[in-house]
RNA sequence: GGUCCUGUGGCCGAGUGGCUAGGCAGAGCUCUGCAAAAGCUUCUACAGCGGUUCGAAUCCGCUCGGGACCUCCA
């Protein structure tokens, strides 16, 4: 049983085999840090989180790398070279560097409430300032790119001509055909010194009003949009490496131009497997900036939003990711993320409850061994489902399968002994491995031990008033607790849980 | 206009031609001091029209609807 993928290159599920055995590198395009990050944003960096939790539990050494794009690129070529940080700065009366700072603070704050480890190597496009100059510099020198005027350009048209007849066209990525482009690309004014309206920028002049800055072998200017990702992938996976993830509005151009910049300098593609994740989208259209529908991450878990009808955990919006294909669209809607909310709390206790149980009462014989088998079934698929291009729903579906087995076995609904221990075993293994390790599911609030007191307590109290048939306290208790938000719930046996809502 | 994706029950969402996806919501039952929780059972589907096939949500065609990219975008 391998793990297959789906290539966006190929346009179909190919067998995972790395290029260099038991290792992986991993490129997954990061934020720019030029604002906050919306719940769109959530959406590649927990499914690639998985894809890096996945690949280690398969055993590979994983570097994994992901950029921090600090440097400001043109809002749209052919206005007045305008830096999306410079100008944002000015706005805000911060430093650009102070800006970004602040956004990466908060980036790496919101990637650490998702549960998503951190990369291998997080590097910054400001820190490799150097590295695109020298790659500039080679796409110069092998006679596919030009400057002008203290800007450089990429020739695509030659680059296209050259490249095609090694079966590696420009436009081979996204599906697109150069010269029917060239007819559907939009008139843009000032981009006269452009040789063809296809190419683009590898280095921009800067004008004078540009705050961020840098010099180079044609005046001071500062890269161009695509340049960053190639020179860093590069520089810390090689000519030739793995995994090339990001979302789908990034395959063109971005991750085309990549392509093309890679393959002169280092006369190799540089992808082998391009992964793509789909758009989360709000009433059926996609969350992005150009549609001013974004609902930012602190908003989403603070429910500080006219959208919102109440606030979202992390671990209820990671859920609610996983729970739908990474391919797939996925709308986002509180209805939608509720239900999430109320799924994973239902997991989660049946997962906490089956880490508790012992075996004891199970034997190594199971009175059911239809149920026996069904449980062994359900558990040898997570790897299936995962092999077969990270289907973490199925898996989730699975678990949801063992839920009711989980409860009813706590509850004494189903006999202990309907199993096997080794069964069992497998069960609290498996869900471990699959909800924390690799579904990187955690629990939600912290643990408060005095808290966790006080509520012992007031169960304790309220048990008691439940023997004497005093039914007045024992409501008391369970009413005024359930109005802050801490509901008991009356167990098989007489015991008692609380969930806090 | 070009390229491509998509349309599944009240809501979200899996679905690789034949077998109940799953979650949330709804209904009934069991349990319970009552309720909740839990367990069991259960109702709502495959946009429309044709075609291929013994058999189609799944393949093909057309129609209608929605969306993405072609511009910064995860």
């Amino acid at each position: 049983m391998s793990l297959k993928v789906y290539n966006s290159l190929s346009r179909s599920k190919e067998v995972f085999t790395p290029i260099t055995p038991g290792h992986v590198g991993m490129y997954v395009c990061g934020p720019t840090v030029s604002g906050e990050s919306h719940l769109g944003h959530a959406r590649p960096y927990i499914t690639f989180d998985v894809v890096y939790r996945y690949l280690q539990h398969l055993g590979y050494k994983v570097r994994y790398v992901r950029n921090i794009t600090d440097a400001g690129h043109f809002e749209e070529e052919g206005r007045e070279a305008e830096d999306k940080i410079s100008s944002k700065a000015v706005l805000e009366k911060l430093e650009p560097m102070e800006l970004v700072q602040k956004y990466t603070n908060l980036f790496h704050w919101a990637m650490a409430q998702f549960n998503n480890l951190p990369p291998s190597i997080e590097p910054t496009a400001t820190g490799h300032i150097i590295e695109q100059i020298v790659m500039i510099q080679q796409i110069i020198a092998d006679g596919y790119a030009y400057e002008i005027n203290g800007s450089v350009y990429f020739d695509v048209n030659k680059y296209n001509h050259h490249f095609s007849k090694q079966d590696l066209p420009y436009g081979i990525l996204s599906g697109r055909n150069l010269y029917e482009q060239l007819d559907t690309t939009r008139d843009l004014s000032n981009q006269d010194e452009k040789r063809n309206k296809s190419d683009f920028a590898l280095w921009k002049k800067a004008p004078p009003e540009h705050i961020m800055r840098w010099q180079s072998p044609w005046g001071e200017g500062f890269p161009g949009w695509h340049i960053e990702c190639s020179a860093m992938a590069t520089k810390y996976l090689g000519k030739q490496f793995d995994i090339h993830g990001g979302g789908m509005d990034l395959q063109f151009p971005h991750h085309e131009c990549e392509i093309a910049q890679s393959t002169v300098c280092n006369h190799t593609p540089p992808v082998k497997y391009w992964l793509h994740n789909n758009m989360i989208t709000i009433n059926g259209r996609k969350m992005g900036k150009s549609y001013g529908n974004q609902i930012m991450l602190s908003q989403m878990f603070a429910g500080t939003h006219p959208l919102l009808t109440q606030a979202y955990s992390p671990m209820t919006i990671r859920f609610f990711v996983l729970q739908s294909h990474y391919r797939s669209t996925l709308d986002f809607g509180n209805d939608a993320l509720k239900a999430s909310e109320k799924a994973f709390k239902r997991l989660w206790e049946a997962y906490e409850n089956v880490q508790k149980m012992g075996t004891v009462g199970m034997s190594d014989t199971p009175s059911d061994a239809d149920l026996d088998a069904k449980v062994n079934g359900l558990l040898a698929e997570f790897a299936e489902f995962m092999n077969d291009d990270f289907s973490t729903p199925k898996i989730i579906a699975n678990m949801f399968e063992l839920v009711p087995i989980i409860n009813g076995l706590k509850n004494n609904q189903l006999a202990k002994s309907s199993f096997s221990s080794a069964t069992f075993v497998n069960l609290q293994q498996q869900m471990h491995l699959y909800i924390e390790v690799i579904l990187g599911l955690r629990q939600e609030q912290t643990q408060n031990d005095q808290l966790e007191g006080v509520l012992q307590l007031l169960i304790d109290i309220r048990k008691q008033a439940k023997a004497n048939k005093d039914f007045v306290t024992s409501d008391k208790i369970r009413n005024e607790l359930a109005a802050l938000g801490v509901m008991l719930k009356d167990e098989k046996g007489g015991e008692m849980s609380y969930t806090i809502v």
